[in-house]
DNA sequence: ACCAATAACTTGACAAAGTCCAGAACTTTA
DNA sequence: TAAAGTTCTGGACTTTGTCAAGTTATTGGT
């Protein structure tokens, strides 16, 4: 049920080596780049265009079946973990990148109480700090 | 005491013409990329280099005068309120953005509480969804 | 008020991340 | 298996921002 190709083809987007061999590079290193996804594809099927890689990030991430980030000061990050409401810590020195699941619920701090008339479909939270590592040195 | 060039001698910045037209434009309108930025300036004071647009936005930033916020898929906004804790809801379609005050107090939603160990400084939420004129069509 | 020291500004080249476009290769459906 | 329609490739291009060298302006002491 979990395999790549069915995904895909459950969403009736049509299953290439190239889709697959990104989904498997999401999912094997969350929170990686565009450009880390790519050194990924290339070892396991060879080549890849850096085009290609932006298109199926994008495919991807319409159907639901991968999540971007774009943290500030850095390029997108794209993750496998999708249909959760998690939110992500990420370190100013080194920019290690975390998943966090608010204690509050599954919807944590989501409603924006004066919503300026805006109607909002969702919540992006970022937590800056320093990873473990960091904090020794 | 909300004097611009008064705000600069207070944090040691050397006064100049440029810097006083960036306060200027980031008060005018906030929210607004550097580019806006500069256009601004150079209709208040002729001209200005790109690099010294960024270098004083950077100047500003680091000394707590203006705010920074790098929303994705777009470039950094400015704006000049500062040293309270809001938050701010942007327009998926047209791009505007608002500020938000969260209703549960002055530091809302910022525990993440599963930290994995990062030690947490700063919590950064940004709501996606449709401006009220957006929302019409 | 002036002059030196220091910092800021300008200019141009450069870099990263991503997009656009036209043609070749592939996947799917019949 | 073949046609139709996507997808992938490769290269040029755009946007946003940074680096570095030289010039100009601001400030603090005399």
């Amino acid at each position: 049920m979990t395999d790549p190709a069915e995904l895909l083809r459950e969403r009736k987007v049509p299953v290439t080596a190239q889709r697959l061999a990104v989904m498997r590079a999401v999912s094997g290193k969350p929170h990686s780049t565009a450009d880390i996804i790519a050194e990924n594809v290339r070892i396991q099927i060879g080549a890849i265009s850096r085009q290609a890689v932006y298109n199926v990030l994008g495919v991807l991430s319409e159907k639901g079946l991968i999540r971007r980030i774009q943290p500030a000061g850095s390029p997108a990050l794209y993750e496998d973990r999708v249909g959760d409401n998690h939110h992500h810590i990420i370190c100013r020195d080194c920019g290690s990148t975390a998943d966090v699941d608010c204690a509050t619920g599954d919807t944590p701090c989501l409603t924006a109480c004066d919503n300026s008339g805006y109607l909002i479909d969702e919540a992006e939270v970022i937590f800056w700090g320093k990873c473990p590592e960091c904090r020794v040195q």
